[in-house]
RNA sequence: GUGGGCGUAGCUCAGUCGGUAGAGCACCGGAUUGUGGCUCCGGAGGUCGCGGGUUCAAUCCCCGUCGCUCACCCCA
């Protein structure tokens, strides 16, 4: 399927790195993990994210389902959260921060760092009007970059005002855009009308002229939007995270309202957000629920992946500690358990199940990367041993008790690890 | 949705001015009847993305289609 792909085990190492890593620092924020369904009904999309979007007009997997209502996998979360929150109640119970991972599906051409199904992690702040929520959805998305070890990247602020105030800039802006209808490409036309917020994040180098000469958001501002914005920055600023304020960052979501915000990078080509954000109050109202304030982020895991790729960060799997090879029937019979016998004990051990004698179960215990090759052959099977080759040392074999495996398994390894390297 | 580049062995890629294909790595076996890594020898593996057209003959030329990729657009 175009623009969907499997995920592999050896890729797969780095996105349990990021993954863990993003539970334990959400969890030192007080975020609490919600698992919401991939489908909702089409209409909560349609109302949240806003009719004139390109993830509604074009991008939303939608289709009837066997009763005739029409259904839509997510495209984001934030409106399924909001949703779960309202039906159950939780909202109004304190609990107020959530945390999300998992696929999202937006029907775009595929390109670099761009898919149909990605991945998403997020978190949202329900409940607090202030800056205070803004600066800790911030200040958990930057901690996690510093965990993680990626540097390089860019935070980049704006405010979008209150509705009210959102809503006379942006006739006043329609009103000089289409003042200079002549001046406009084709798709800033049809957006001067629709949504000329985005006329302003136009890349058209033919257009900046008018975009910098047109009426600015951030001097629009009511003052009640405009002192939430100088104390996030504040905030931001005290506590050591850099910003640059984006007077045309607008987001592609219609929910936002005052604070909005992106993490950029310029190591991932034209895709170049690898986390956005901002504040929503009017969103859990529009959705049906009692009127309630409320900011989160969603970062894009297949772009933090691939920066984690480029600077070469946590990949290798762990090779098993031992790898049992057993030839003839009478040490097939044993070896099963003394596999079992290192698990028992703590260890990690691989049965070799292939075919082949010596030379072939040996060359895979030595590929296995694994510390020692646990050897039974009707010999040993015969005496009640096994013989113990160390792979990655310059060590001599020895044949033992097969009581006494896991002790000099275990004598051998040391004493932080689970295996020898 | 628009435009460019690309689909040949598991992987990375050659190649055929149209006569049905090759290397390196990886894999399997042997040299070493019960012992990996190094070396040497051998082997297996391909509907040349798929469908149609032109031709005596298509992996190669043409059309379509699917997929990958990059940009526009949009965003994570």
């Amino acid at each position: 399927m175009r623009g969907m792909h499997d995920l592999l085990p050896g890729p797969i190492a780095r996105w349990q790195h990021f993954e863990s890593t993003a539970r334990a620092v959400l969890g030192c924020y007080g975020f609490e993990e919600i698992r919401t369904p991939l489908l909702e009904r089409t209409e909560l999309f349609v109302r949240s994210i806003g009719g004139a979007t390109d993830i509604v007009e074009k991008e939303m997997y939608s289709f009837p389902d066997r009763d005739g209502d029409s259904l839509t996998l997510r495209p984001e979360q934030t409106a399924s959260c909001v949703r779960a929150g309202i039906e159950n109640g939780f909202i109004h119970l304190g609990v107020h921060r959530l945390w999300y991972m998992g696929p999202m599906f937006r029907h775009e051409r595929p390109q670099k760092g761009r898919f149909r199904q990605f991945h998403q992690l997020g978190g949202e702040i329900f409940g607090p009007p202030g800056p205070e929520a803004d600066a800790e959805i911030i200040l958990v998305t930057a901690r996690l970059w510093r965990r993680l070890g990626l540097d390089g990247l860019r935070l980049e602020l704006n405010s979008l005002g209150t509705p009210d105030s959102r809503r006379a800039y942006r006739s006043r802006l329609a009103e000089y855009l289409l003042d200079r209808r002549a001046d406009l490409d084709e798709d800033s036309r049809r957006r001067a009308e629709t949504n000329p917020l985005r006329v302003l994040d136009s890349k058209n180098p033919d257009l900046q002229g008018v975009i910098e000469a047109a009426p600015k958001l951030l001097d629009a501002l009511d003052p009640e939007s405009r002192d939430h914005f100088d104390t996030l920055r504040a905030m931001l600023e005290e506590a050591g995270v850099p910003s640059t304020v984006n007077p045309r960052l607008v987001r592609g979501l219609d929910y936002y309202t005052k604070t909005v915000f992106e993490w950029t990078t310029d190591r991932l080509g034209a895709q170049n957000a690898v986390c956005g954000g901002g504040r929503y109050d009017g969103l859990v109202e529009e959705i049906g629920g009692a009127p309630t304030p409320g900011v989160g982020f969603s970062a894009g895991i297949e772009r933090l992946v691939a920066l984690l790729a480029e600077s070469g960060a946590g990949a290798e799997p762990a090779p098993p500690a031992a790898w049992v090879a057993a030839v003839g029937p009478a040490a097939a019979r044993v070896a099963p358990a003394v596999a079992e016998e290192l698990r028992d004990a703590g260890m990690s051990a691989v049965l070799d199940a292939g075919e082949g004698g010596f030379r072939a179960k040996l060359r895979r215990a030595n590929r296995s990367g694994a510390g020692f090759a646990v050897i039974v052959g009707d010999t040993e099977a015969a005496a009640g041993e096994v013989s113990i080759k160390p792979l990655r040392a310059d060590r001599p074999q020895r044949t033992v008790p097969r009581a006494a495996l896991k002790d000099t398994l275990a004598a051998w390894l040391p004493p932080g690890g689970p295996q020898e390297r």
